[in-house]
RNA sequence: GGCCAGUUGGUGAAGCGGCUUAACACACUGCCCUUUCACGGCAGCAUUCACGGAUUCGAAUUCCGUACUGGUCACCA
């Protein structure tokens, strides 16, 4: 019985070939250098941090040479699969402005020529190539069960063997084709398999964009390619799908890279083209006992993209600290470039670390406090507007009813060449100015004192004060006022005479300013005083003081 | 256990045989500026690049070995 005559028997549905493919689905008319890249992760619902990395810096290096980026559904294993999965995934990525050219759009929807970008609904295709593959002597069904696979190896682990099915121990393979067709007319269940022709003692060369060669030996195992329920596993559909929709780079984490060998031999057997491959480096986290490992969906709540959005991390921030991660030269590259787009960077794969990084939230926080900084009073208004509709339903009623209040009070040392930098998320912003809204300034107020914290001392400072107190005075004479309570009370008003002969003093402005500025506020952290008093108005200024 | 990769400070890292008495950034500490809070400025923070050998006039940078960390060895991706 020939091969072909096998092959029929295994796949009668199949009606194309693959040449038949191959001029539904023609090289690309790009550039030679463009970039063709994507992002194909399995149906789960949400993107994880490493992987949004992967899709970022594919889309990124797609982009800097007009390239295209699409985004593939791995959907070969069901028990990954969850409802609305592709659209969990669609909306992230969407979140950060990641766009793709091809591919799925929605849970049913995609565009692009080069589809379906859905695995489940490329079987008739990987048929195809599983055919050509037994047709020409590189596959074979495999009817061994779990129960012969569990006995081989521990043969082979008795005899400390490699464990694996290959060489001897791949009983399948030295079945007749009569033996195979019988056994399928039988109605048996088969795996179909590679017929592995490598041999573990050569080298194959995996030339990596991020790590250089990297040598490993040949692959010699008879994988499965497709399970015995006719779906594909990654590595068959990756190495069909990869070379259909064209893909020019291949990027992602480096638990791929042990079996990129047998990978490049399917890529070989089929004639085809091996992509270029990039490896990343995975993304750590060091946990409560001090050990490095890779940021887990399950474990770590940062590792989902959507805790940054509950955050309030600004998106933009987010972006720029992967661009870190991804390219260290970025941050010098920002720095002598102020003002440009992150897009005209050019991103560059043999710059990326061959180790994983550790994701350095305090880092992300800081990138984000400086983007934050630089927001106009308005934009800012209207971003924690956005976040807070979402997820701080007391605080978007108060700056909706407060609007140029508000942005009156975002505005307090911004807009100016070096803004203040107190604002890590849109989520902490209410924690640091809810004492301007009369709303939350209510009972139960701790306040925080520094030096003077006796309350008689305290009363008479304010009482001292608000005499002088005049809400129409410029910043100087504000200040000289206060100096002046200082003065009366026994306090230094000039800050110098102060540090030369401290004991001569109660205190100094300092500490007159700090007790106004709690029994207002309840904090010592504020911005400006002068223009929260401004901005509170007179006669709030006397109720909280007569409250204290 | 086999195979592969990685290992520079608290963190992210630059470094590609002499320009390194190891850049930059985050964090931290101190000082200065300052009415407060910030911002900013300055300074400090690895005599040393996991360890041991080798090559070299010279090594964080090359080679070999060891250790540690991570990945992988599924009809998961």
């Amino acid at each position: 019985m020939t091969n072909k005559e096998l092959a029929d028997l295994m796949y009668p549905s199949v009606t194309k070939t693959i040449s038949d493919y191959e001029n539904i689905y023609p090289e690309r008319n790009i550039d030679d250098k463009a970039v063709v890249s994507r992002f194909a992760p399995s149906p789960t619902g949400f993107v994880h941090m490493g992987s949004l990395l992967a899709s970022f810096v594919s889309n990124k290096a797609a982009r800097d040479t007009n390239g295209i980026f699409y985004l593939r559904i791995e959907d070969t294993d069901g028990k990954r699969s969850v409802e609305n999965g592709i659209e969990g995934i669609i909306n992230d990525l969407k979140a950060f402005n990641i766009e793709i050219d091809e591919g799925a759009i929605s849970d049913n929807e995609e565009v692009g020529n080069y589809g379906p970008y859905v695995q489940s609904k490329r079987i008739d295709i990987y048929n195809t190539f599983a055919k050509w593959l037994v047709e020409n002597d590189c596959a074979y069904p495999c009817f061994c069960s779990e129960e012969d696979n569990n006995e081989i190896r521990s043969i082979q682990e008795s005899k400390k063997d490699r464990i694996g099915y290959y060489g001897k121990y791949a009983k399948c393979r030295f079945l007749s084709n009569e033996e195979r067709a019988e056994k399928i007319k039988n109605g048996e269940k088969f795996v179909l398999r590679l017929k592995s022709t490598g041999d573990f003692n050569k080298k194959v060369v995996i030339n990596d964009l991020v790590r250089g060669n990297i040598e490993y030996p040949e692959n010699d195992i008879d994988h499965i390619l497709i399970k015995s329920d006719g779906v594909p596993v990654y590595h068959f559909a990756h190495v069909v799908d990869d070379h259909l929709m064209r893909t020019t780079h291949v990027t992602r984490g480096e638990e791929w890279l042990p079996s990129t060998p047998l990978h490049i031999e399917l890529f070989k057997k089929f004639g085809f083209k091996v992509p270029k491959y990039c490896h990343l480096g995975l993304v750590m986290k060091v946990d409560e006992e001090g050990v490095r490992r890779k940021l887990s969906k399950r474990k770590d709540p940062e590792a989902a993209v959507s805790y940054y959005h509950e955050k309030g991390i600004p998106v933009e921030a987010v972006k720029l600290y992967l661009m870190t991660i991804a390219n260290s030269n970025f941050e010098g590259w920002m720095d002598s470039n102020p003002g440009k787009s992150i897009d005209e960077f050019k991103f560059d794969f043999k710059k990326m670390s061959k180790s994983g990084s550790l994701f350095d939230i305090e880092k992300l926080l800081n990138i984000s406090r400086n983007y934050i900084s630089r927001l106009t009073a308005r934009e800012l208004y209207e971003n924690t507007l956005k976040w807070a509709s979402e997820f701080d339903k007391e605080f978007y009623e108060i700056l909706t009813k407060y609007k140029d209040y508000s942005i009156n009070i975002f505005n307090i040392e911004r807009e100016q060449k070096k803004p203040r930098k107190d604002y890590e998320a849109y989520s902490s912003i209410k924690s640091q100015v809810w004492y301007m809204y009369e709303e939350l300034f209510n009972d139960n107020l701790e306040y925080n004192f520094d030096k003077i914290s006796a309350k008689d001392e305290i009363k008479n400072i304010l009482s001292e004060y608000i005499k002088l107190y005049d809400e129409n005075d410029d910043k100087d004479t504000w200040f000289n006022k206060i100096k002046e309570v200082a003065d009366i009370l026994g306090y230094a008003s000039d800050m110098k005479a102060y540090k030369e002969n401290p004991d001569n003093y109660k205190g100094n402005v300092a500490d007159i300013a700090t007790v106004i500025r709690v029994v207002l506020t309840t904090s010592r952290v504020t911005p400006d005083l002068y223009a929260i008093m401004k901005l509170l108005g007179k006669n709030r200024i006397i109720n909280r003081f007569n409250k204290f």
